[in-house]
DNA sequence: TTTAATTCCTAGTAAAATGATAGGATAAAT
DNA sequence: ATTTATCCTATCATTTTACTAGGAATTAAA
């Protein structure tokens, strides 16, 4: 029940991008020094956020990534989904794309599944980019 | 972020003993059968519920596993950790051993790792084997 | 117009985790 | 004795993870 790194990296990157939201577009160079990330990593990563839509890039010197829209906008929810898939602990409970074992009407265990994945749901969702940096600053 | 084996199948083992909670010891080879889960797969999950004291084993003809407490005295919780292990989406806020990077002092998304586990925690502890029965029954 | 900085794209890859299976040793009831 | 079990350790194929490598395409600036 672990993240992996690609959601680990991918939301700090994003908070990195958040922080310098105002500065024109960021070279993953930068994020990649300051976060202390593999570059080439990150482009990997990056590539998800954007599939997804969350940010926008720009190619050639001066380039990099920004935020598609104000950090108040996106929530933790929308990039850990980006980069891990659904948070549903388990697939038959997956909200959007649920694979159903055999088993699925008679199932006990399914109950626990769907309040862990609504609860986590609920966090992440309620918790935008710029509320993890104002309750960081306090 | 998903569960592995492990923790789906011990926890429908664990329901399937709840349920037969008056019957004496239980044989794995019932519960396999029931629950369509390899019998060698069980006994290593077995393994860890009992070290856990979680249930008991009696060998030999006739023998098996039973519940260690009641129904309603076992959560989802303890079921979980003890065949997952902590469920705090990162190891830095793992709340028993957790192991922190060079970063924690910084990090800014560690604020919401910490919210995620600990919904995770409320809703497996709040919730025990009788309570999903009950609630399937209904 | 060259150069440097950058994203973009695909492939490869070592290490770890996962989800088992295999084979026997030990114990207890019948 | 025989059968039914747990117990214990080793092995193994497959998948996932977390990268690295190498280059093509694009753009700003010197």
């Amino acid at each position: 029940m672990k993240l992996s790194t690609k959601g680990r990296y991918g939301l700090r990157a994003m908070v990195d991008l958040a922080l310098h939201y105002d500065e024109g577009y960021i070279s993953l160079r930068h994020i990649a020094e300051r976060q202390e990330i593999s570059e080439g990593y990150l482009e990997q990563v990056f590539a998800m956020l954007k599939k997804e839509g969350l940010v926008r890039s720009a190619r050639g010197a001066q380039g990099g990534y920004k935020l598609s829209y104000r950090p108040e906008d996106i929530t933790v929810g929308m990039v850990l989904r980006a980069l891990e898939g659904s948070l549903a602990p388990v697939d038959c409970v997956d909200g959007v794309n649920p694979s159903r074992c055999s088993r699925y009407d008679e199932c006990v265990t399914k109950l626990i599944w769907e309040k862990m994945r609504d609860c986590l749901d609920e966090v992440v969702d309620s918790i935008s980019l710029k509320d993890l940096i104002l309750k960081y600053e306090k």
